[in-house]
DNA sequence: TTGACATAGTACCTTTTGGTATCATATAAA
DNA sequence: TTTATATGATACCAAAAGGTACTATGTCAA
């Protein structure tokens, strides 16, 4: 049912590939915005965003010569569901849960 | 607060080391026995075992001669926690998890 | 104490990864 | 139509990753 989360995990082993995934988040970026916020080449830059695509993280839209990057969470899903087996061993996490899930009620 | 998920998601990066955290859910085991389940060499699985250990995935006591690996979830918090920012563009999984926590209740 | 067993440690090999530099192509703007 | 801009595509490089083989050490058992 849960698709392979290989990819995904790949995605997300490299902590420039998660700070471009926070960064998204926020809005879509071109490849040149997300080059401006950090270090490394646009080449680099070109191949996280590739990998990103990979698994599923993110969405690309060409709007004109630009190329808009856009957060996907499909791949975020798959290793998520891998991660749910051990929430049977965390008794932990399920008060912090119950409580968010308060007050999103709260919102409403 | 929450600690850094690099080397989490470093350790969860690869099928086999997933797959001995799986393994290692259901019980305490030596190296000999986690050798046992994968088609790999005992210095392959040693490596795998120190990256996992290095990230807080699991713990190891020594035992005679044995070296018996526990799952430990600290590190498994630190990359969840990570996790946790995304949930604010992902409603869909709040529905799945007030259900999970109705029938934790259910159990008491 | 001696032999078998469980693991540690090292050297070595191949592939992948993260990165750069360079050149080519498509599009927007003067 | 030039020219500048945004990206695509290659080739290349050093380091890390995943793996093997072999040797050394510590511990249990006969």
């Amino acid at each position: 049912m849960s698709s392979d989360p290989q990819e995904g995990f790949r995605a997300l082993s490299d902590p420039t590939r998660r700070a471009i995934l926070i960064h998204l988040s926020r809005h879509d970026m071109s490849i040149g915005d997300v080059v401006a916020e950090f270090d490394v080449t646009r080449g680099a830059i070109k191949k996280h965003l590739l990998i990103l695509e990979q698994g599923d993280m993110i969405s690309v839209r060409t709007q004109g010569r630009e190329r808009i990057n856009h957060l996907e969470l499909h791949g975020m899903k798959a290793v998520r569901d891998w991660f749910a087996y051990f929430d049977q061993f965390w008794d932990e996490r399920l008060g912090a849960l119950k409580q968010a899930i308060e007050n999103k009620k709260d919102n409403h």
